[in-house]
DNA sequence: ATGGTGGCAGAGCCA
């Protein structure tokens, strides 16, 4: 079978039940992992999504901040969920398809805005986060395993519009790249992303502070697709999907996809 | 250096 799966942080999944329902209908991938849905699991709109084919969901959420949400069009099984670095937000759900592969999805911390632990305890937060997501893959060596999501670091010089300017900003400051990096290897995770597309310039988001988004495209590549080493092979047909930042009302983000032949 | 926009909730926090 070809597993194709999308992930988007949506930014509101209620305010743009439409949007995702559109996405479902215009690129129909097998599983779409949302991030952000800023709701709780029991407000999300299931009759919208489950009326365009996708009938089984996996969720975490809370009133007004972060929530994670896996819909698919084949049967899940809750995998429980790992409260990485304690915070009690709902940042993670992990869920196993029938063939035995599990996903993960994950909406790491923004971070604050200031890029020291000592000043701005959101940044520590961030660290932490992906210091315990590290942790928990080394000692559970993922197989047959996508982990993807909102991981809010863009790694490379190439995933940002100016590498030099963004290195006291957060999100592409040397200290998160090393535990971005330190994570993707513990767990011997493959970007899937860069295997498909090695060379150039590629973001997932653009601000909403920027007024003309799309020309001044000043963006980072914040959404990401890993799979474990044993079906890294597999991946293939990597896109982002550019457009749907500039859809009515959309979100920050632009969702991102990845197919699998398993 | 600053402020720029957006969502939730209904002021201020978070992104």
């Amino acid at each position: 079978m070809t597993l194709t799966i999308a992930t988007w942080n949506i930014n509101s999944v209620r305010l743009r039940e439409g949007l995702v329902a559109r996405l479902l209908t215009e690129e129909a991938p097998d599983v779409l992992c949302l991030q952000e849905c800023k709701a709780p699991v029991d407000k999300i709109p299931l009759e919208a999504f489950r009326a365009a084919g996708y009938g089984h969901i996996v969720a975490r959420g809370q009133k007004g901040y972060n929530g994670v949400a896996i819909l698919s069009k084949l049967p899940l099984e809750d995998a429980g969920e790992v409260d990485f670095a304690g915070l009690g937000h709902a940042r993670h759900v992990a869920a196993r398809l029938e063939n035995g592969v599990v996903i993960h999805n994950v909406y790491v911390p923004a971070g604050g805005d200031i890029p020291d632990r000592a000043l701005n305890v959101k940044f520590g937060q961030k660290l932490d986060f992906v210091a315990h997501l590290r942790d928990f893959f080394r000692d559970n060596a993922p197989q047959k395993a996508i982990l993807v999501g909102d991981l809010n670091i863009a790694p490379r010089e190439d995933d940002v519009w100016n590498h030099k300017a963004l290195l006291k900003i957060v999100s592409h400051t040397p200290v998160e790249v090393e535990h971005f990096t330190d994570a993707q290897a513990a767990g011997n995770w493959v970007d899937i992303t860069r295997q498909d597309i090695p060379d150039g310039r590629l973001y997932s988001w653009w601000s909403y502070r920027s007024p003309d988004w799309d020309a001044a495209d000043k963006g980072r590549r914040l959404d990401h697709i890993w799979a474990s080493r044993d079906i890294a092979a597999a991946g293939h047909a990597s896109r982002i999907l550019r457009p749907v930042r500039g859809w009515e009302q959309p979100s920050d983000h632009a969702p991102v996809l990845a197919s699998f032949d398993l």
